[in-house]
DNA sequence: ATTTTTTGTAAAAAATTGTTAACAGGAGGA
DNA sequence: TCCTCCTGTTAACAATTTTTTACAAAAAAT
């Protein structure tokens, strides 16, 4: 029984450098994502549920530096770059585009484990105090708080599955996502879990949001895909 | 900037970096105190307003590592440490030791600007962790006093393990933490006491600040992870 | 129209937590 | 020293949450 792990998510086109990396890291109890392009880091990132990120700062395509910025401009997730040049300017400008670090090729293992030890510190602390609260249909949902409100400000008990469940669909509307996305949001377990705990999870869900399954306005079924959140959010 | 500007110390005994670095920093209007000593530098930390340290790692008598020692183990100011040396270890050993970076000397000045300024952006959440007393739904809680008053301005009297979990929960909100990690924050042994110790305290914890177990707004449980602290802190 | 697949729902089963009570050991007083 | 009170701990059982299972209903495919 342990708490849940930090979530690292890795962007780097080299592989062996990348897997090498996952694996140290990995072995410290960190929960990774490995990625090759900044494309699918993004999608990974708009989950919002990862940690930090490491990101090699000469890309195929987009880049690190580009990454950054748009990261820095939508969250306060830690940033560490890597890069395989000592040059002053590269450094200079990830770091005033709001990367946390940078740290150059050949780099040893064991620094960037402490620098990346001291940042999940820095931003578990940050995470603790943003503050964000959704409003649709009436409802609020406060999610540091995990307090849910109707539209008559009636307090409405979420249990923890049920949270974690509308926290993803909330961060994530207009998304369809897969039973199997839903579970891995939602579940603490490390074995499979039967995805059709979600069915049962979503009409919970929908009963205490006064949601109709027949024609549902807030969580909206895709046959044969999953799950969409579609209230409008305002 | 703010109103306040954040105050920065300065721990390096070679006066014409440590003057050309104060001169530098304060023109963009951070407050700067420059020590020469690692026991001046403690003096003026202890007054607790400061915001970052910056200290040289290699100084007359207590260095930059044991000053980094000292301050991680009472506060979460932020720490910068300065090198002559692109030493590996003395690196890994300053970072483990609870340092947020190292910068080698001679270090680019505009760098250095934008690792103070990103440090900054983190610590300014993390202080208002760093307080003595704490506010939340009518509470007050004086950690040092371990005094805890009600909105009527009742006391309330904590046991030695109630007191020592409300200061974990206090400290660390928003985070989910598991069985082990509450045991081991207020028992400060290593073998085996029964997890669910810890679903007792919580329990006398809660009747005492009135927190609902079935709709609790201060102590949270996560099924199948632990418990979290989800007062608003104000 | 019929068949197949997928989803909604209810209810049982499993896992986890809430609550009460009792016990051991220490602190402090008579 | 003995006694009492209090705290921390464990155990037992009740209540709740999560997961699985089963089957009806709906949607899609043939």
């Amino acid at each position: 029984m342990s708490a849940r792990p930090a979530h690292i998510v890795i962007v780097e086109d080299e592989p062996v450098t990348r897997s090498a990396l996952a694996a140290y890291l990995g072995s410290f109890g960190y929960r990774i994502s490995e990625c090759d392009t900044a494309e699918r880091a993004e999608k990974i990132l708009a989950q919002g549920n990862a940690d930090l990120l490491i990101a090699d700062i000469n890309l195929q395509g987009k880049d690190g530096l580009e990454i950054t910025r748009e990261q820095r401009a939508r969250s306060e997730i830690g940033i560490i770059l890597l890069s395989g040049r000592t040059d002053d300017i590269d450094r200079i400008v990830g770091l005033e585009l709001g990367a946390d670090d940078y740290v150059c090729k050949p780099f040893n293992r064991r620094e960037l484990l402490a620098r990346v030890k001291n940042l999940l510190r820095r931003t578990a602390a940050m995470r603790a105090l943003t503050r964000r609260v959704y409003h649709f249909h009436g409802f609020t949902f406060d999610v540091a708080s995990r307090q849910v409100t109707n539209a008559a400000g009636a307090h409405i008990v979420l249990t923890r599955a049920e949270y974690e469940l509308l926290r993803v669909f909330v961060t994530n509307p207009g998304t369809v996502m897969d039973r199997d996305r839903l579970i891995t949001a939602i579940t603490h377990r490390q074995d499979g879990t039967n995805t059709r705990t979600i069915d049962v999870l979503v009409q919970r869900l929908r009963a205490k949001l006064a949601d109709d399954p027949k024609a549902p306005r807030i969580i909206t079924t895709s046959h044969g895909e999953g799950y969409v959140f579609t209230a409008q959010l305002d």
